[in-house]
DNA sequence: CGATTTGTAACAAACACAATTACATTTTTA
DNA sequence: TAAAAATGTAATTGTGTTTGTTACAAATCG
């Protein structure tokens, strides 16, 4: 199955930026259509990166911890530490093939910088314009 | 296991570049250290692209088609079609609730930019490149 | 104290990817 | 023409990843 963390992450970010408030990872999940489960491994995670912040007992539930405009989708992407956009190959090198010998280092260094291309793009949308876009 | 088809795919080409002629899948699996067929598969893939010829039978093989300074891995990236790096949630959304219902345009729209600008990235880095760090 | 919610572990189910086997087809060359 | 060697391709299996689910302790509020 394809990893959706972050495309989660995102969806629960939004929806606390649109609420402004505190919501529960029970309506969080109805949201996502997810199980609330799911949510609050992944609010754990947005919560270690300092964006949300946690309530236990009745009335608790999540809400954002920094202004909308203030987040960005590459600080959700970081948080959630989703696997490498580009996976670079961990086998044994063939000794006698010098194309096999660098290509664990030739691609790392392609994985890090096509990587960062792309959380450059995501520093630029921030939460704020999402919720915009959104009504 | 993450997807590591242009992981292969990349190194396939910088070994036919680096050669300059005809490779078997066979020399080619040992390089990147996989299956004959995973190797086949793949050559398939970047040549309906354009990107290499392939040859059966006896001393048959696969060799470029273009030369290693007018091939980006951006072309590469694009013949083996990997699953796109940030999947959009394709559920149904919860009518009642306006964040949900319009995450999927959204999502889509930022996964789609996000793949744009790390294709851009890699548009800009060349077999040649690659094969002058080689030897 | 009772109700409600998070935090977290443990396990099951679903899924994607690569490896493998097998064989028809194509091509070379002896 | 026949043997050898390579690709093209389908089918199946094995392995690992991700998500769903259940369960329950801890925390919080009224």
């Amino acid at each position: 199955m394809v990893n959706q963390q972050f495309t989660f992450a995102v969806h629960i970010m939004a929806a606390l930026a649109f609420s402004g408030g505190i919501i529960d990872s029970q309506t969080l999940a109805q949201s996502v259509n997810t199980n609330p489960v799911v949510v609050r491994r992944l609010l754990l995670a947005l919560r270690r990166a300092g964006l949300v912040e946690t309530f236990s007992g009745k009335y608790g539930g999540a809400r954002l911890r920094k202004l909308a405009g203030a987040i960005s989708l590459r600080d959700i992407y970081d948080a959630v530490e989703p696997r490498p956009v580009i996976a670079v190959s961990q086998r044994k090198a063939w000794r006698h093939c010098p194309v096999s010998c660098r290509m664990h280092a030739i691609m790392t260094s392609v994985a890090e910088s096509a990587e960062d291309a792309m959380r450059a793009h995501l520093a630029d949308v921030t939460l704020k314009k999402l919720v915009r876009q959104i009504g």
